[in-house]
DNA sequence: CCTGTTCCTTAAAGGATGCTCAGGCAAAGC
DNA sequence: GCTTTGCCTGAGCATCCTTTAAGGAACAGG
């Protein structure tokens, strides 16, 4: 999952791209309005999270870009304690949700959850077939053994449930899950899934993960 | 366990800084509403205790702030002798306890591990597997074998106990038991763990720790 | 049937992360 | 003051994770 992060101040924004990363996100960082901007216009990210009192472009003016372009992308914004007006504006110009700074991580972490679930009435829990994936605990479960997976194998198999029935192609896996944005002739998705399926085929979840030629993967329910 | 005391009495704060660390709490002061409210906010604290009559933002809008987040921490409140109505509104507005002024610091503690234990039905003594670990007395048991550990050790031990079946991240881990805000590349953490594993290991409940690679620990039941 | 492309599989190098140990520092107890 | 105890740091080492590279298999088009 891929989230960029509009932050002017140094500080918080090291402290929110640290531990996001250690949830497993893949995480940008933009430091002011017109940067930030760009890269949600031209990237596809999962998230958005936007400081309102940033330099240049405002946060407002950047909710309000990113829709006009037609992104639905999930988006929170951070506002100072007590700006009714920016809480009604934002919510207006398009934002899905606002948090107060200061700020608890964990309450963050939780509205965060609550965006990424949209498409996926079943809450937390990811599923496809037997399988199932927590993104909070980072356990995998098939029927009711539990699969050990590395960091990168978690993030890859979590990107392919969220999109289940849903072609995921190459160059996007390699940016959502890799965070890499340009082209490369790397094979690490290929090593990745072969990973994954041996995994998967051990513990009686085989033949989940199905190959599209010439375009990505996909996971299906059946 | 880390709690946060938001007091204004100088002579007072220290005493339940004292008192309680001497329990091996890690304590946390802010001596008015405004700092004490940005405090919580914006750490995870597991118990906060409030003065109900501070400077600038009074203890009662402080709970309910804190509420109104969406933070759900155990909350107990200091209040004068005799104030009936403070302790009505109080537990109203989202308190858990509260506790007269002058009072036996026995008494506060005893409130505090109610609170403590409200996420944990079997009373005071944690367990995990053939692991118990006593709060009150700082007693850890393996079997019927005592394990001798220091303070630090006992603390981490005791959070991880306390977040059995639940990753620990190195963040949180550095936060709860350190008291540590900001990112740093120590290897404390590592260095207790160990030793932890030694003495456990010796004592006869060896490999219930668990590394998750690039996050953290975690204590499984089996 | 041949050929080029795409994908799978494996092995091995390099890097990142965690483990272990030795030692210094500070506080507490004698 | 001296010793003991507990806390923390840093470096070397081991282990695991990630990535690259290369050969072979499967596929599609001519």
């Amino acid at each position: 999952m891929r989230i960029l992060v509009i932050e002017d101040e140094p500080g918080i924004a090291r402290f929110l791209k640290d531990g996001l990363e250690e949830e497993y996100f893949a995480v940008d960082l933009a430091f002011d309005g017109k940067n930030g901007l760009d890269m949600a216009l031209l990237n596809e990210y999962d998230l958005l999270i936007v400081d309102w009192m940033i330099p240049g472009i405002s946060g407002i003016e950047v909710c309000r870009q990113v829709r006009k372009s037609g992104i639905d992308v999930p988006l929170i914004f951070l506002t100072a304690k007590d700006a009714l007006d920016d809480i009604v504006f934002g919510l207006d110009a398009g934002a899905s949700d606002y948090i107060r700074k200061p700020f608890a991580f964990e309450e963050l972490l939780a509205r965060i959850r609550v965006q990424l679930r949209r498409n996926n009435p079943a809450g937390d829990q990811l599923t496809a077939g037997r399988l199932s994936v927590n993104p909070v605990t980072h356990q995998v479960l098939c029927g009711t053994g539990e699969i050990m997976l590395t960091p990168k194998e978690f993030s890859l198999l979590e990107y392919l449930v969220r999109n289940k029935e849903k072609v995921c192609t190459r160059s996007r896996i390699i940016e959502h899950v890799w965070d890499i944005h340009f082209d490369s002739d790397t094979s690490v998705i290929d090593v990745y899934i072969n990973f994954l399926r041996k995994k998967l085929d051990q513990a009686g979840c085989g033949n989940i993960i199905q190959t599209i030629r010439g375009v990505g993967y996909i996971i299906r329910e059946s």
